[in-house]
DNA sequence: TTTCGCTTCAAACGAGCGTTTGAAATTCAA
DNA sequence: TTGAATTTCAAACGCTCGTTTGAAGCGAAA
């Protein structure tokens, strides 16, 4: 077998095109979700062959897998929301904080934004890689509005009652992070900016907020 | 021209093949969404020609269009909430009745059920035949959102805000009615009788209340 | 310079989709 | 019963999709 000497010989070139499809793969998959976002349009975008994408991922699912993890090793790394800060705020301030930081991707187009759309496309339809993917461990959104949730309700609440919460607050703002491109036009008509992405927080905290406080 | 006498003459063959393309394509719709849910499935369940979709409505679109339509005028002719009722009951109840009207498809499979699953997919895709359908007037979950949440709200609440509030109430029940087979499954494991319907519209309509209530 | 392994490429494959076609079957008025 | 209009049907068309193919290109070791 002598598998050691074995050893992935990895050129720069083979680096620039996995990096390009990667980053492509993650703009497209954020915009149309993975079922709508076609490898013609990735590797287009990549400047790459079509054949790239299964020459180096073995194909569509392996890459979309790529960006899972890539998405997850961000959020692992205290780019993202920390668990143990969310513990050391007040309940309230930590609800604030779990919802300005998953409607950011409404005035912010970065990295970790479109990791958060292509989450919240997983809300509405999980693929089957997604699903494969979040087997092992729960996504962290889910992770992260458990604790925020039980924060709020009493020591005796039963598991349904905490899943229901958890599961109403994961979604609270995924819609918004879903539906902003329609948003903007009529006849919502909203736009935006930091200031109103503040007053939608408020908004949102305070629904939030008075409901958790009273179940 | 003489179109007077250009009366379609419609046989009950046809009747009947229109009327199973129509039941096949709800449930198909309702199941797959209008991208998921395929002519040949329909046809199929229809126990009709792929063409027939064709022959009789134009083609997918029309299909789509007529069981909208007919989805229409069920929530219009009372089948459904009526605006007046709503008005005559007290901001909780009407409340507490939006909920559990909407989350009504979690136990049962029946007509209404399956246009409420339709609505529930197109309110996460909205397809382009649904978009010039709802062009004319706003869908009706909407207005009746709107309705509700102005009974909570007061009266010098900004347009952004009761908009806001609008879309955070519609969307609740959506969610539960979108996931109830994946919620079914591990980790959560919820299944829907009479029973935990109530448990969960009291949930919900308490988050809400509440929320509602606080802003 | 030659050779070998890794990478890229254009082209095509096969499957699924909505739709079209033209003939066969059916319906119904004359 | 006849004949024209309507409806059904199997087959195929054209398109997009993810994937495969086999040759060409490339860089580094021999």
């Amino acid at each position: 077998m002598s598998s050691l000497e074995q050893v992935r010989v990895v050129s720069r070139a083979t680096e620039t095109t996995r990096a390009a499809l990667i980053k492509a793969a993650t703009s497209v998959f954020a915009e149309f979700g993975y079922d709508g976002g076609s490898v013609r349009l990735i590797t287009k975008r990549a400047m790459a062959n079509q054949a790239a994408v299964n020459y180096h991922f073995g194909g569509k699912d392996g890459l979309y897998r790529e960006v899972l993890i890539a998405a997850t090793r961000a959020f692992e790394e205290n780019a993202f929301l920390d668990a143990e800060e969310l513990d050391a705020l007040s309940p309230e301030d930590a609800l604030r904080r779990y919802l300005r930081q998953f409607l950011l991707p409404l005035v912010k187009r970065d990295r970790v934004s479109r990791y958060l759309r292509i989450f919240a496309w997983e809300s509405v339809q999980p693929s089957q890689v997604f699903s494969a993917f979040i087997a092992q461990s729960p996504p962290r959104i889910f992770r992260l509005a458990d604790r925020v949730v039980r924060r709020f309700l009493p020591q005796d609440a039963s598991a349904e009652t905490i899943t229901f919460a958890m599961l109403w607050l994961a979604q609270q703002p995924m819609f918004f992070v879903r539906e902003a491109e329609r948003l903007g036009q009529p006849p919502f008509s909203l736009t935006f900016d930091d200031d109103s992405l503040e007053r939608l927080v408020d908004t949102l905290a305070c629904l939030s907020l008075q409901g958790l406080a009273g179940v």
